[in-house]
DNA sequence: TGTTAGAATTAAACCGTTAAAATTCAAAGT
DNA sequence: ACTTTGAATTTTAACGGTTTAATTCTAACA
């Protein structure tokens, strides 16, 4: 790959003229400009990023951190995110935590080591503190989907309570009493936020809480299936289900099925996410809209505001989740 | 950040050798090595990628290119890279072509330009003669479910003739003849090919390919809609459809269903690719299994193998589809 | 014609690391 | 005691750019 020496001695200009084409500096006249431009062209020189970034300490690119690179959540979140840095030039670095500290740590280590401008974090194993820690030093961190205390600015967050409030209110208002409900992982701050809106709820409605009719599962299909499985053989009476995901809330669906259930009738059932597949479920998935696409977008807002000094990006820090009505659940009959 | 120089300062050891314990270098004593390693933990110090890897040439990164970052498909191949890669030490870097010939040629240049070790491909808008150049350069390529002439050590691809014909042949077995095809977009190569195993084994059958019984869908939901729809409004009669993925298969058993189908009985559906959510569909989807994720490890063991010189890798270039036999296909009434 | 301001350009230092060549050092061989 | 040898270490020059300060060039003005 040619470079920018090769390029000045072709066209017979010095290097930081050169440089000054590449990066645009209007301080060239436009006869040597377009000199160096052929040059350019002649050799096919393409500036190399990593000297460029060694060099300016600036990348261009933002790191991103997500638990996994499947699923239909984080799918959605990279995809806001990436479409929204892409249109303004810049690009993206993804790396993954598998949801374990150590790796989660690692993966931050690394897109710091890339010299990224900025970094977007959906962390879930790593302490508040450490964040807290981590906003101090240069690189500055956004935290996608997770609040920490104190942060507020850096963070791009759902009312997860909120939604776990609605979800378990839309199925009391409903009708019904007895209502299962299988959670995330409740070293997941959204796992948790979304059962403690659950259990408001309740209480609002003077249902108690029951442990019997609580499972936590692994915000996966199999979650729904094991959740669901679980609840049959205690021979719990509960006429609806709420699943902390859609993934969990597909699993059940399909494992209700197996076991003879006529949905939703014998169970009505209701998820969280609201994820493209949740419209092909049958009965059809009602749920909770998590706008992680366009809180995807928003982070991405936010780097462009705060790094890259565009004007003109209004900021929404919080967003608030819907009930998407659908035919899974239905009147308690 | 502390920087190279100011441990060696700290230690009181040239730069040279702060970096050969960086990098596990012998050829440095045991007592120099601790002070090194002292001099380090007490700054903080944590190499600079980028330094590294404007010095070294290698980056221990490799470069990803996808059409889409959400999506089960693209989910499941940038997992399995991911995931294999992630486990020997190195890191990627995943940038987005959305299928589009300009954004390709840019993502490409953009993961040449970060200093990858390799990259690997997955591109549909580009032309093979533009691979075969690219090729020709400095830069390690990969593809991944595409087979470029004359460039089958670089390819990891799915017979997808293969696949379309196990599709069309599984329907024929169980006795429909009347057969509608919706297509995946024809520009892309897995499409074409799957539409050309369609056709053979139709012709096989000696059952003519009507041009009535054909559309192009986009490979999303809303194409198996939109074809659903098109053959019912064309009062074509037809006992079974066949989907080119399983998102246009899903789209289709929801519609199908909105316009007042019992399935399977009314209608048989057959996918292609058995995402993860095939299995939640109702019926329960009847599709070719398109190994995905193991290609995608496959890629990432060919460049550990080619590019980290990894010892003990056995490499499967070509791999088979298969029929993966659900509910939603079913004999003929 | 001689100044001079301002624009265009260049030279040189720097970014944080690796690596080849040069140097120091200690132990072994004669 | 004096090389020889090989390991440990340092020196110095890359890697491919950016950027600041210094310099040259132009053209306008008195």
């Amino acid at each position: 790959m040619a470079t920018i020496y090769e390029v000045s001695k072709l066209a017979g200009v010095s290097l930081a003229t050169v440089s000054r084409v590449i990066n645009k500096n209007p301080r060239v006249s436009d006869k040597t400009r377009q000199k160096v431009l052929d040059a350019m062209a002649e050799l096919g020189y393409r500036p190399n990023s990593i000297a460029q970034s060694l060099a300016s300490n600036i990348s261009n690119s933002v790191g991103i951190l997500v638990s996994e690179l499947h699923g239909p959540f984080f799918g959605q979140m990279m995809a806001g995110i990436e479409s929204e840095l892409r249109a303004a030039g810049k690009h993206v670095i993804i790396t993954t935590g598998h949801s374990e500290e150590d790796k989660e740590k690692d993966g931050i280590e690394f897109l710091i080591s890339r010299n990224c401008d900025a970094i977007i974090l959906h962390v879930e194993a790593v302490s508040d503190a450490y964040l807290i820690d981590l906003c101090k030093g240069k690189m500055p961190v956004y935290f996608m989907s997770r609040l920490v205390e104190g942060l507020n600015d850096h963070c791009i967050s759902l009312d997860n309570e909120l939604g776990g409030y609605l979800a378990t209110q839309s199925v009391i208002a409903q009708g019904h009493s007895t209502i299962a409900y299988i959670a995330g992982p409740q070293f997941k701050a959204d796992a948790k936020d979304r059962l403690a809106g659950h259990k408001r709820a309740l209480a609002e409605s003077n249902i108690p809480f029951s442990d019997t009719l609580y499972f936590e599962g692994d915000f996966k299909e199999t979650g729904g299936s094991d959740g669901l499985n679980h609840f049959l053989e205690s021979k719990q009476e509960f006429s609806a289900l709420i699943c902390a995901n859609d993934e969990m809330a597909s699993g059940a669906i399909t494992y209700a099925r197996e076991r003879g259930f006529s949905l939703p009738k014998d169970l009505s059932i209701i998820g969280f996410d609201n994820i493209i597949f949740a419209r092909h479920t049958y009965p059809k998935l009602t749920t909770i809209d998590n706008p992680v696409n366009l809180m995807g977008t928003m982070a991405a807002k936010l780097v462009l505001k705060n790094i890259y000094k565009q004007k003109n990006m209004s900021i929404t820090h919080s967003f608030e989740p819907t009930l998407i009505t659908r035919d899974s659940l239905i009147c308690k009959s």
